[in-house]
RNA sequence: GCCCCUGUAGCUCAGAGGAUAGAGCGCUGGCCUCCGGAGCCAGGUGCAAGGGUUCAAAUCCCUUCAGGGGUACCA
């Protein structure tokens, strides 16, 4: 990229400017290379200068100056300008520029992919919501966040396995096929009491009704044990197929839905407990199995396995993780969870310790929680309590496309407050669809093209030479920029404010520029720009998991 | 108490130690003889408070205040 060349040219001008004397010798700082806010300080900047005034022991304009005395340029850039307090500008060659609407072409839906990954195996496990209730916004948020990460790091040359854990063994299942059961038998009249901690949402009633009329009331004359377990694993079949449903209704999809039962049905659980023994990670006491996390720098240690034997949550997060590391090989895992997770994290890391793995491999994305509000009113999303909104209901009220961009536009660092009527009230002229218009509206034009029978491919792209031409060319070019910055650093909320910025300079240049007209070849020249604007715009929708509509 | 996240425009949010801190919504004005007006152009207010580091701080450090989460033999 044009940033890297741009930093090299500054590296080999220090080192000629130290080797002739004339700027003191002295270590390099990181060379950073930063697009000016101003567009007249041109297309690239680098404070350099700045940061050498100290070890050169010269005023950084005079810095600034020697070190562009000396600069060979790349053929990208046009010229370079020293600007105060110390800072060299760089502008693209506007020839470099138009050339890049050919490259764009060429490159059709391959357009913004990278070689970062170089093959590696990368996993990102998300959602992994226990299967004993329907999704809510703050699951749709994490499905959304995991999903598109996966596919910018599958477009930057990474092997991506998408994963959602399967919690079907544990407490919070057995609680809910109790529940369940409890509905099922009330369902037919019979005295039965919810467990203390039980689900109490209305979609449990809904459920045993529904199992009642599948099956009739067969459960009630087998021993309880057996109903127990028969219409446990109903209701978690039927939980699971909602949440497939909901989850492709937001267009997110897994490779692997991976069972937490397996962990103990293979040997996974049982060889990771010898591992960490062998390592003497394990201790007994209070009848009860620990993990010395203390040894590894932790506050405290943290149960395994409970004094009645069986094995906590953490204890199958291990297996897990061990599973992932260990027999499957991954290179790296990004695990996205909720923020009442965040206390997992330390642990997590200590057990990657202890496995005598980097931690450093298991990266944690934690996502702050979402509060769902009704203008005034604060609607209730969690499971346990009665009324809930679920994440279907929302989707339906607001759509997926629109859901998708909304959850997209926060950091996962930022609480998110998602007002449902503001989202409907503003559906019409919401960013989301500002974006999609811009689609639609260059497919109306390549279609008006068409219908004339205008053969653009022979365009000549150096007949762009306007201010907004080449506006336009400069935003299309930053998406592989864009691209690097959420794969490096785990961030997809760059996409959706990415995806606007490039709407907005496309509307303004349609305003500004007629495409097709009466002159021939400007209009294949500008016809070349306008697709590659769609290129660049679709793959930009479809990385952020959404609908590039051709007509709205 | 201790730990994590957050505090930026009226509202919802971006902001990679750098130059005049940006979007959307809302509000007020303009703009269609011509490719889609779900559009374009213009208009204003702001980094929670206080210290520090730095040539340069919304960004890094410390303190205080405020919101959320965690601190289980729940997950």
């Amino acid at each position: 990229m044009v940033k890297q060349k741009i930093a090299d040219c500054l590296q080999q001008a220090v080192a000629k400017t130290q080797q002739e004397g004339t700027l003191a010798p002295g270590a390099l700082p990181e060379i950073i290379i930063e697009h000016p806010q101003n567009p007249s300080h041109g297309d690239f900047a680098s404070s350099l200068p700045l940061k050498l005034a100290r070890t050169t022991r010269m005023p950084p304009l005079a810095v600034a100056e020697k070190i562009v005395e000396k600069i060979s340029l790349p053929p990208e850039i046009d010229h370079t300008t020293i600007a105060p307090p110390g800072f060299i500008n760089f502008t693209l060659r506007n020839e470099w520029l138009t050339e890049q609407v050919e490259t764009i072409l060429a490159a059709g839906d391959l357009y913004g992919n990278l070689v970062l990954g170089k093959g590696k195996n990368i996993q990102v496990e998300f959602v992994s919501v226990n299967p004993t209730g329907p999704l809510h916004v703050g699951h749709g948020r994490g499905a959304v966040l995991g999903s598109t990460l996966a596919d910018v790091l599958s477009s930057t040359g990474y092997r991506v396995e998408r994963e959602y854990y399967l919690n079907d063994t544990g407490n919070q299942i057995e609680l809910f096929g109790h529940s369940l059961y409890v509905r099922y038998l009330q369902n037919f009249g019979k005295e039965a009491d919810m467990p203390p901690d039980g689900y109490h949402g209305n979609y449990v009633i809904d459920l045993a009704k529904e199992i009642a009329e599948e099956h009739g009331d067969k459960f009630l004359n087998v021993p309880q044990k057996e109903a127990l377990e028969a219409i446990t694993e109903l209701g978690f079949n039927k939980i699971i197929n909602s949440v497939k449903e909901d989850l492709l209704l937001l267009n997110v999809k897994f490779d692997k839905w991976f069972s937490e039962k397996s962990l103990y049905k293979g040997e996974q659980y049982n060889k990771v407990m010898a591992l960490l023994e062998s390592g003497n990670y394990v201790t007994k006491k209070e009848n009860a199995v620990w993990f010395a996390s203390s040894l590894l720098g932790e506050d405290k240690d943290n149960v395994l396995v409970r004094s009645d034997g069986s094995p906590t949550y953490f204890a199958s997060d291990i297996a897990y993780h061990y599973n992932k590391f260990i027999e499957r090989k991954f290179d790296t895992v990004i695990d996205i969870w909720g923020a009442d997770h965040q206390g997992h994290v330390p642990r997590m890391k200590a057990v990657m310790k202890a496995l005598g793995q980097d931690p450093e491999q298991l990266k944690v994305i934690i996502c702050q929680l979402v509060t769902l509000h009704r203008g005034k009113e604060t609607l209730k999303i969690s499971k346990r309590s009665g009324d809930i909104i679920t994440l279907r209901e929302v989707i339906d009220e607001v759509g997926a496309d629109a859901c998708r961009f909304s959850f997209l536009s926060y950091s996962a660092e930022s609480q998110m407050d998602f007002d449902l009527e503001l989202a409907k009230k503003q559906s019409a002229d919401n960013p989301v669809y500002y974006v999609q218009y811009a689609h639609a509206r260059i497919a109306s034009i390549l279609r008006l093209a068409q219908q004339r029978q205008i053969d653009y491919s022979q365009g000549d792209v150096s007949l762009l030479s306007t201010e907004p031409e080449l506006t336009l060319i400069r935003h299309l070019i930053m998406l592989p920029e864009v691209i690097e910055r959420v794969a490096a650093n785990l961030e997809p909320h760059h996409l959706p404010y990415y995806a606007q910025a490039l709407a907005t300079v496309f509307h303004s240049f349609y305003k500004q520029c007629r495409v097709v007209s009466q002159d021939e070849t400007l209009t294949k020249a500008r016809l070349k720009l306008v697709r590659a604007t769609q290129i660049t715009l679709a793959k930009t929708l479809h990385l952020m998991g959404m609908t590039a509509p051709e007509t709205m």
